[in-house]
DNA sequence: TAAACGTCTCTACAATGTAGACTTTAGGCG
DNA sequence: CGCCTAAAGTCTACATTGTAGAGACGTTTA
């Protein structure tokens, strides 16, 4: 999370082979992932690459597709089997994995959450809507009506996203400094206006992401196979 | 949604009152519901309200901090009662508020959902802990364990900021248009690789954000009452 | 070899955030 | 009333950004 950790070496400046959109984002997501997401500016791209920063305009339309391109990435890293006949079990392991890629790429978490909102469903990059099309595939072949697998679908992605994005709030840099972080900064707060929080400052410490994630994962599918059950 | 509907008019020339952290804000914040994220430079701000951009920086010490007072503002129009006995009704109404907040200011929603994730929650604007702090409150006056509390929270806050991200991805401008512009979105997409997301388009175009909401906060609130309920 | 094309580079420009010095204004004290 | 100080507002200047447009280079085809 710290913007400014391992600076991803310049260049190799030897092979200079010729460019690729997978090349161009690879070195797109592996800057991000290192330097955060302001260091994503064309002319450190080109400098990464070994190219001028003008060349990268043939491979992502502008600065915007290039981020796009960096999202679809990432999505790609996730694998789903539509074709798992326990649904529940399927939706769950996904929900993992998606909060591990999560935490693997932080930095580019805000691109996931954000850029879909400027652009129409149908528009979004392809990478971006498989996941989508493949749980509504797992989930009809489980025997659900097309209309309660989006139901189910957007109740499930939902409260996955919004987990994960509380998730990457609360986390902290230096695990071994957590809680004296957290204390310092919970003790700006004023204790007359925030007397709960300060004091869950070691439960907030130790926060176990993995498990939260799961007990809602839980909560959340039960609940909704009861309602809408599939007729299987 | 449309970033460029309805120019705010640029300034009341003659009236050039002593500024003030309140009608800075709420200038930007009018700039970003009528025009989007982008319209908020330091200039364009300055020339809204008929000064000099530079002038600004007494009232935000940088353009993040400006956004950061702009979620701020946006948060205190969200009203919670942490004395109400009934929780899972409050958190039912707040949920319902907050989601009409995101609807009323679209284009803040990615600051409430990003500018957290580069601020650790110590150092966090108050505005922006207090609902936190009174959600809290809330529960553990219902009797909750504090340490079960956050995790009522957690889950609580997570779903319904995945909701309202959701909700807002599928939001389409012109609701007349809804049908159309959705098939016309989803057409691009290779039949082959989305049969089941080009076949719901026509329930894609209809969403009750409302209920969909309502559904999954119900589900949520009494999975989570039945596994950790208050003493009470 | 010549032509044609895709790839890459160079130069240039408008827009942005913001530092630092200056000017103006408002209010308190003689 | 007249000054003085600090706050509020302004001006100028600069480094950095995205990207347009013209050209150079290299590779493949005729």
């Amino acid at each position: 999370m710290s913007p400014e950790e391992n600076p991803v070496p310049p260049a190799a400046p030897g092979a200079k082979k010729r460019l690729s959109r997978e090349i161009v984002l690879s070195a797109a997501l592996a800057l991000v992932d290192s330097e955060g997401l302001d260091a994503l500016t064309m002319r450190r791209l080109g400098q990464q690459l070994g190219r001028d920063p003008m060349g990268l305009y043939r491979y992502a339309e502008n600065r915007a597709a290039l981020l796009d391109g960096v999202s679809e990435l990432v999505l790609n890293e996730l694998a789903i089997f539509p074709d798992d006949p326990d649904w529940q079990a399927q939706l769950r392991r996904i929900a993992h994995d998606l909060r591990d890629l999560a935490l693997r790429h932080p930095n580019v978490v805000p691109l996931l959450v954000t850029r879909p909102l400027s652009t129409p469903l149908g528009l979004r990059p392809l990478g971006t809507l498989r996941p989508l099309e493949q749980i509504l595939s797992l989930l009809i072949d489980a025997g659900f009506a097309p209309a309660d697998a989006l139901h189910v679908y957007r109740a499930y992605y939902g409260y996955l996203y919004g987990h994960i994005l509380n998730e990457l709030q609360e986390f902290i840099v230096d695990p071994d400094e957590n809680e004296a972080l957290l204390r310092l900064g919970l003790h700006r707060l004023p204790p007359k206006d925030f007397p709960r929080l300060r004091a869950l400052a070691p439960v907030l410490a130790d926060y176990d992401g993995m498990a939260e994630l799961d007990e809602g994962i839980t909560i959340l599918l039960s609940g909704l196979a009861a309602r809408l059950s599939p007729e299987a």
